[in-house]
DNA sequence: GTGCTTGTTCAAATTTTATTGAACAAACCA
DNA sequence: TGGTTTGTTCAATAAAATTTGAACAAGCAC
């Protein structure tokens, strides 16, 4: 027991050091937890798909922890799963292995796909009844400006709607 | 004393309700405090411009959350200043007064500009200091394989840079 | 000057979110 | 069957973000 690799730990290579910050600073405004950019960028640096156990050790994160951050990277397109010998050695394994999409194009259309178009349709739900709410209004005045606002609310989500496919036109050259 | 006004607060009107959920939502997604969004969700739904203290008052939030929530508002262009007798009554005020920027362009090009392009900023540099490390790299392979890994960040970086002027284009008709 | 109004700042309190860790499930093997 | 490995779930804890509230500043009138 005992054999605590000190010298092999998370922020001992600058070069990983680094990257993590880029991914933590860069999942972090798309709203996601700091341990997803941590999973993400260690695998973006791995030349080999690593095992929930590699993350876990390496990155010093809970068990639970990489769990979930998979998950989510999963559920975003932006980990593949490698069922057995991933680590190259040859043998026959049953150890889920793991490595990063790195192709933009799908990493947008995950992210989209997941988070920005469940809120764009609910937005559209709840304006819906806004506009109903409005049509209720009895002062036509009060009408008169609430239909105005409702309307523009309407038309964001419209051009958030139309712009979402242009983007991932663009980034899918 | 004691005017307590429990007839006129925050949750009764179902329309007000309604927008500030929307809006409350809305800069959640963009990973702004849901004070924010309730500040200018009632201002969205104003017809006259409203004080900081209307604001303290209808939705019962400290003066100091109101006054941050409309500094960063106004550093997003999101709400505009009216000087004096905003109110419309005509008499002279010395109170400041504030409304919406309701022009989608307008929104849209301010959190680019103070949520979007500092992160870029900032991810260029530090891409550009692993592009060094990488370069330092003695291992031939490993060498070969992050300066890989580092090119294609900087891709993603390049192509968000361009994407955003696009995006400022296409909803700016 | 004092007193009143409007608004800002920031440390403390609160609320929300992320992480942990232990219990659990599932798959495999002997 | 029992033992081992791999991974998930979720209540409790830790950490981080937001909100509060009181002190403070600045402007104005008297």
């Amino acid at each position: 027991m005992q054999e605590l690799d000190h010298g092999t730990r998370q922020g001992n290579d600058p070069i990983e050091r680094e990257v993590l910050a880029v991914f933590v600073d860069g999942v972090r405004v798309l709203g996601l937890p700091p341990s997803i950019g941590e999973i993400y960028g260690l695998l973006f640096i791995s030349q080999n798909p690593l095992s929930l156990d590699d993350l876990v050790q390496h990155l010093k994160i809970s068990k639970g922890s990489a769990s979930q951050g998979l998950r989510t990277l999963k559920s975003l397109g932006a980990v593949r799963e490698t069922k057995g010998n991933g680590n190259g050695n040859g043998g026959a394994e049953r150890r889920t292995y793991y490595e990063p999409a790195v192709e933009l194009k799908r990493l947008v259309g995950g992210f989209i796909r997941e988070q920005i178009r469940p809120h764009l349709d609910s937005g559209r739900h709840k304006i819906k009844r806004l506009g109903d709410l409005a049509n209720a209004e009895t002062d036509p005045k009060r009408r008169k400006f609430l239909l105005e606002r409702t309307d523009r609310l309407d038309h964001w989500i419209r051009n958030g709607g139309r712009l979402l496919p242009m983007i991932q036109r663009i980034l899918g050259q």
